[in-house]
DNA sequence: GTGAAAGCGCTAACAT
DNA sequence: ATGTTAGCGCTTTCAC
């Protein structure tokens, strides 16, 4: 069986609009030295024949391949989607990420990476030697890991890290860098409640290899302890689970001087903190007040809606795919790093606390 | 500037092994015609190298670029996107697709298309032009674009339309189809509550261009119909959004004889449809039973969780990824129409009607 | 069963 | 400002 190529080439290209193939590549590439005249030619042939470039050839050649990887935990979204519960990270990264990628005549390639150090090697590795991306976005908890960076840093895949904490080798810039302003949201959060009159302002943190959980739990301590209040045997120690959300919850909710308000800093453990005070028949928002982070759709339809921190990660993908693409066009400038601020969306679920105001 | 070529190819394994480039090719495709002792030494050396086929170069020289495809409406997905109301149809999709496809070494890409005639050619034809995929599946409306069919025909990239209807050319197999059967999944709900006592039992439907939405209304009304059950007035038309599900539910709710239960094609005119009872002091499940449609995650989040529908749509997109990929190996084969069975998810939304039982 | 040669579509380097 | 040449990594003939 014959293969029948017909798509058309850079050849038939040169050949319609009489000129080389040199010519046509650099009308493609919008580079110099090329006759205006000369240039509308070839872009007429370009549009009447409906060229265009393929990128495999392309990348063969050496050149861009117009493919930008966007690397997620594996485990982490495969459990994600199977749980169903509405979270759209995920969708909110596409929306942002190829959006933008649009916009410069890339594409995005989601892709899911094992942490498991054995496969990881071997999987991220083929899937660059396979695809040959011109950069890569990494979400957390990738964003810190070693030997992610140092594999992409192998294969010269530039990258850019979203909720990367620190510098990996004191100072010098390490890939872009893209987080959301998590500090500054728990400042938010706190202020808010604090502004409502609460002054027993409880805490429910994540898991302690997300940096960003540790910054949401600096920004509540920093407004806390500028406010005055203390925030002593207020923090308690969650994983972004229901579970140990709930247990968290029950155990800030036990003793006699309860918060007034708890922070829970994901929507899983805001989810939870709901139940742990249906348990023990606190009303919401009226014997607690429950803000929670993330703002995934769910917390619209729980009873109450709930008062959230919204993540920007459209936004934040966007401007990491965008620094990326930037900075191949011009290597020398790489931007420091990049802080998109978070908003705070107020619902139903906090109130001034009963016995104050 | 050098363009250092870190990456290990053909070549190099060929070296290492001590053979030609072509048996190393052989080894690669699993292609017949080498000794078993060949294979395994060159097997030794691409697991010591690390060596990874570049799908830039086996595409270029005319084999699989072993990309498949996911097509989805633009407006749509960004809108749904945007709207952020938990619906997770992609995530479903990537969860079916990405697994199949890794299963058997392919990768899938999702991409945006247009509707709209006119970019819808170039806009295509630029993406399979570009990437070359080995296949693509086509989502509502797609499936049954003739436009988008007749771009992926004249590019030879074969495709499997999920949700399709008909064969567009009577009786010629066109493409490989996979569908969800919603006239069974309508009767499947249509039972439940013929079971639970009622026989008022109201359908908001979907918009026609939808062909699944009539096909959901047909099997409402042959199971109402096999139960002596009569369904004139019974039908309201919604477009699968919120605003028309809370007209369409008006309309059912107002007169006297209101019926007992509601079906709603989608999860959004069941919320809706929820409103609207509530406006009228309905209690859901006693004064009103309600079942929906696609079990999206939002409906365990409504007061009261709802009995629903569940599309089966990570099952669906494998299935199609693993039909389109066995096709291509032997090209022989088409399999007819495939069915995917959907399920009915009970929760607290339906009960026996107050007046029956 | 294995290898050598040609070529896929494109761009970089080097003419002119 | 434009054209020519070589080669990217791989698979497909076609020899042996």
């Amino acid at each position: 069986m014959a293969r029948r190529r017909l798509a058309v080439t850079i050849k038939h290209v040169a050949a319609d609009a009489g000129v080389s193939l040199q010519t046509v590549s650099r009308v493609i590439n919008d580079e110099p030295n090329v006759r205006p005249e000369m240039r509308e030619r070839v872009k007429a042939s370009i549009d009447r024949l409906g060229y265009v470039p393929s990128i495999a050839a392309q990348r063969m050649s050496g050149s861009r391949s117009y493919l930008i990887l966007a690397l997620n935990d594996r485990e982490r979204t495969i459990a994600d989607w199977r749980a169903r519960q509405g979270t759209d990270w995920v969708d909110q990264m596409l929306l942002g990420g190829m959006l933008e990628c649009a916009e410069h005549g890339y594409r995005l390639i989601f892709e899911l990476v094992d942490t498991h150090a054995d496969h990881l090697a071997r999987e991220l590795g083929a899937a660059l030697s396979a695809l040959q991306p011109d950069g890569a976005i990494l979400t957390p908890p990738h964003s810190d890991n070693p030997h992610i960076l140092a594999i992409l840093a192998r294969h010269h895949v530039p990258y850019a890290r979203i909720g990367a904490q620190d510098d990996k080798h004191g100072g010098t810039a390490d890939g872009i860098r893209v987080s959301m302003d998590d500090e500054g949201a728990a400042r938010l959060a706190t202020r808010h409640l604090l502004d409502l009159g609460h002054r027993r302002i409880g805490f429910i943190s994540g898991p302690e290899e997300y940096r960003l959980a540790g910054r949401r739990v600096d920004g509540w301590r920093a407004e806390m302890a500028d406010a005055g209040a203390a925030s002593d045997g207020l923090l308690q120690a969650g994983d972004f689970s229901y579970a140990s959300g709930f247990r968290a919850a029950q155990a800030l909710l036990a003793p006699i001087d309860r918060p007034t308000a708890i922070i829970a800093s994901n929507d899983q453990m805001a989810l939870a903190t709901i139940e742990a005070a249906r348990e023990r028949s606190l009303d919401i928002p009226y014997d607690l007040s429950l803000v929670s982070f993330d703002n995934t759709p769910l917390v619209r339809f729980t009873t109450p809606p709930l008062t959230a921190v919204d993540q920007p990660i459209a936004e934040t993908t966007a401007t990491a795919v965008r620094l990326l693409i930037q900075s191949q066009r011009d290597p020398a400038a790489l931007p420091g790093p990049v802080v998109i601020p978070m908003g705070l969306v107020e619902r139903a679920s906090t109130a001034p606390p009963v016995h104050a105001a």
